[in-house]
DNA sequence: CGAATCCGCAACGCTATGGTTGCACATGAC
DNA sequence: GTCATGTGCAACCATAGCGTTGCGGATTCG
């Protein structure tokens, strides 16, 4: 079987990217490496408080670390997740290349070799 | 900027992808080509019904569309939607690639010129 | 025609999610 | 020691998500 928790898996890593204020966080991240929970909420909207659940989400989806420094804590992204998201991507797209392929072979064989 | 309505574009996709259900019917659309919501319930552990309003969050991020064929309608999948996502992440991985190049830079230069 | 499918709509219930606020506890700076 | 900063915990609220059931309307098949 290609798929069991694996899908859970895939789905919680989807589930945690698919709200704008965590990608927001995921961005920052990504482009400006580590920072704490007070310096990226900042620049956003909504609360401190809000970005640390945020923040608490991506790590339980694996996508990002925290390491305490001193008072503060960092949270770091953990890019070998987002390689297992476009792996996941990579399977579908790859299924359905293959269906198309098939559909093509059955359009293009007018006499399919008869009994 | 990089980012502002383009984000919440990318959060509507990961948003659709982040569901175990929704997951599960992506990969059947992926794997055998265009299906009915009934065809595609037929395995689920989720009545028609939520199949359909899945189908629905599907095709309002835009990866999958529906067709009227006679009393049925079929749904496929639309993969560049899936290119989408990926160049997303594609994008935040550079960033944090180069985030961390620049961090090397610093170290493995001990005297940055002075004055 | 009648029967069997398949779709679409609507009402409803439960839970999780995203967000807030308030306060107590560490830790670093002066 | 004192003050400022940053974190952690908890209670609480509103709404959106996921799922169900029930029923009426098309459409194909016999």
């Amino acid at each position: 079987m290609s798929t069991a928790g694996e899908r859970a898996a895939a789905a919680e890593l989807f589930f945690a990217l698919g709200d704008r204020t965590r990608l927001s966080v995921v961005q920052k991240l990504g482009a400006g490496g580590a920072r704490s929970a007070t310096a990226l909420s900042h620049g956003a909207k909504v609360s401190r408080q809000a970005i640390v659940k945020h923040l608490q989400v991506l790590e339980g989806a694996g996508l990002v670390t925290h390491e305490r420094r001193g008072r503060e804590v960092l949270y770091a992204l953990e890019p070998r997740r987002l390689d297992d998201a476009r792996a996941f991507l990579d399977g579908v797209s790859a299924g359905w290349d293959r269906a198309l392929a098939r559909l093509r072979q059955l359009v293009e064989e007018p006499e399919p070799p008869r009994r």
